[in-house]
RNA sequence: GCGCCCGUAGCUCAACCGGAUAGAGCAAUUGCCUUCUAAGCAAUAGGUUUCAGGUUCGAGUCCUGACGGGCGUACCA
């Protein structure tokens, strides 16, 4: 429709003398008030001082010289300065309500992206702990944001990166080592900076029951490192299954390192002259693009710093063929994007297929006040815990609630509720809700719903009936908005309207008890809502029950 | 000091890359269950969009400057 109306309104003001050059770019906006119309531009304003004319007027002319289909829109006016606002036809919205029918659980998906390979990078924790809250948060968009481009016709790998190697897995496998030395009765003490995680005594007391004793003679902390990253990423696994994730590969930092490509970065970027060598260290020339300092890629102990495989794991990526590499992260590692990018533009790849989404960090909170629900001596609260609190579906909807970019405060209390208070509810009581209708329905008609003809969609004339229509037909558009942003909450603000929506019709239109055509046409409108409810929850990837 | 994000109702947040009368939920007040799920609905109240300038037909949104909060600014990841 969108489309229409832009072809329809260019051919006009070609006709009024607009030319072909000049053409504006056409924007169609849904009004915020009903009354408005549904559908609103503002070309004429736009050309205002182009023309220099009055805006009301140019509108006049541009709708004199409109041609349009008035099985589509039946309606063009002007209003307030210079809008020029749309009304669509019943036909059209008894067109498009059948035709969602049809589509069903397919309903939403477009073309916006078709074609383009996509490589989302989530999550990405070293295996060096449980999942926490903050790593939930990253998880959940991630992962959502991914949903949101494949229903827009992308194709999306997802992808986990990790470090098993370094510093901090050492301190981990020596941590283990100490806590199970401990188990058999010696004084051993954790490691300066070690880790005093609970879970690292379950995985020493896992060793124990395994090997008895006999890892007491390992000298060294590798075995236990071994042990270690095996279990917590099998406890990753588990959590993120949990969450309804399911990652298609997980990259392993330290391939870089075997293939040669570590190597090759730093000799690339040397040649091309924004590398140098400076008090035993290796440095890139970050001033060149803008700041403050030159950054070190190679520590002068020879270890390389997170930025070089960053670098060399992007190029990796761009050479696997992706169109677009989605890492997300959190707010505290904004300062390495830059780098990474001109690190890849230096090598001669197209840094503009990075992209980030970077979240703002995650506060829980409990009856007003900051709360730590974890006991253990380690300072975080895991995102097992949390969902064992307050269960799946509230957790990722939770994470999802807000814009990316905002601080998020996590309030339990409210997450805890299993009613009024919270808004995951309210759009699974409305699926649950038409769910039981239908079953009514089914009960009454002694048959199952059935897919109606067209015609037999012209008795929804109430007004919160073609409110409700609208609703649903603006789904599509809300996924891809949310998708072209990368903020799902775009997506939860529409559903929170179409439920909305939908019980303000419940409210005034019966379904049982009318004449059979009227409950036939009715029964297909709420089954559509439904549908649109559901898949808008799978994208959540949260559960749509039939009863609650 | 510098960089990024944020400042909107008592609280938590929306506002479709500059549009029309700034909207939801929670909290408050009131009304609605012998008719399809009241985990709901309807209504009332709540705002100088932190402040001061600027840009233009038009600003919560863009620019400048204050003020306030978060995160960075490592030879940590």
């Amino acid at each position: 429709m969108e489309t229409y109306l832009q072809s329809r309104i260019t051919d006009a003001l070609l006709k009024v003398g607009v030319e072909q050059d000049n053409l504006p770019e056409i924007k169609i906006e849904t009004p915020r008030v009903a009354s408005h119309g549904d559908a609103a531009t503002n070309v004429a304003m736009t050309l205002a001082s182009v023309l220099r004319k009055n805006p009301r007027q140019i509108a006049q002319d541009i709708i004199d010289n409109l041609e349009l289909d008035s099985q589509k829109i039946t309606a063009a006016e002007i209003a307030g300065p210079g809008f020029i606002n749309f009304r669509y036809s019943e036909n059209y919205l008894y067109e498009q309500l059948h035709s969602l029918l049809e589509s069903g659980d397919k309903y939403g998906e477009t073309e916006d992206f078709k074609g383009l390979r996509v490589l989302v990078e989530f999550v990405s924790a070293n295996p060096t702990g449980p999942l926490t809250v903050g790593h939930g948060r990253n998880a959940v968009l991630g992962d959502t944001v991914a949903r949101l481009l494949e229903w827009s016709g992308a194709d999306v790998d997802r992808e986990y990166y990790f470090n098993n190697a370094g510093r901090q897995m050492r301190v981990l496998g020596q941590s283990v080592q100490a806590r199970y030395h401990q188990l058999f009765g010696e004084k051993t003490e954790l490691p300066d900076g070690g880790y005093e995680g609970e879970y690292i005594q379950d995985i020493a007391k896992q060793l124990a029951d395994e090997y008895g004793e006999s890892l007491l003679q390992e000298a060294g902390e590798e075995v236990f490192r071994q042990k270690a990253e095996r279990a917590i990423f099998e406890e990753i696994g588990r959590t993120l299954e949990r969450m309804n994730i399911k990652m298609d590969s997980f990259f392993n930092e330290h391939t870089l390192y075997e293939d040669g490509s570590i190597d090759r970065t730093v000799q690339a970027i040397r040649e091309k002259g924004y590398a140098y060598d400076k008090d035993g260290a290796v440095w890139f020339k970050t001033t060149e693009f803008g700041k403050d300092q030159d950054t070190v890629l190679i520590k002068s102990s020879g270890e390389p710093t997170y930025r070089l495989p960053d670098i060399a794991y992007h190029v990796h990526k761009l050479e696997r063929g992706y169109d677009l590499c989605l890492d997300v992260f959190g707010a505290d590692h904004i300062d390495t994007y830059p780098d990474v990018k001109k690190g890849v533009e230096v090598l001669g790849y197209d840094a503009s297929k990075i992209d980030v989404l970077v979240y703002q960090f995650v506060t829980l909170v409990k009856d007003g006040k900051p709360f730590k629900m974890s006991t253990r001596k380690a300072n975080f609260v895991t995102l097992d815990e949390l969902m064992d609190e307050v269960g799946e579906d509230v957790t990722r909807f939770f994470f999802l609630m807000r814009s990316p970019n905002t601080h998020l405060e996590f309030d339990i209390s409210t997450a805890k509720e299993a009613g009024e208070k919270n808004p995951v509810f309210y759009l699974q009581y409305a699926h649950a809700r038409i769910q039981s209708i239908l079953r009514k329905v089914k009960e009454v008609s002694n048959d199952a719903w059935q897919m109606p003809a067209k015609e037999e969609l012209n008795l929804l004339q109430h007004e919160t009936e073609k409110a409700l229509i609208k609703k649903l037909l603006a789904f599509p558009g809300a996924i891809t908005a949310a998708a072209v942003s990368r903020e799902p909450h775009k997506l939860i603000t529409y559903l929170n309207e179409l439920a909305s929506a939908f019980t303000s019709f419940y409210h005034d239109c019966r379904i049982l008890g009318e004449s059979t055509g009227l409950m036939v046409a009715r029964a297909s409108l709420a089954h559509a809502t439904a549908t649109v409810l559901a898949n808008g929850l799978t994208i959540l990837g949260i559960e749509a029950p039939d009863r609650m």
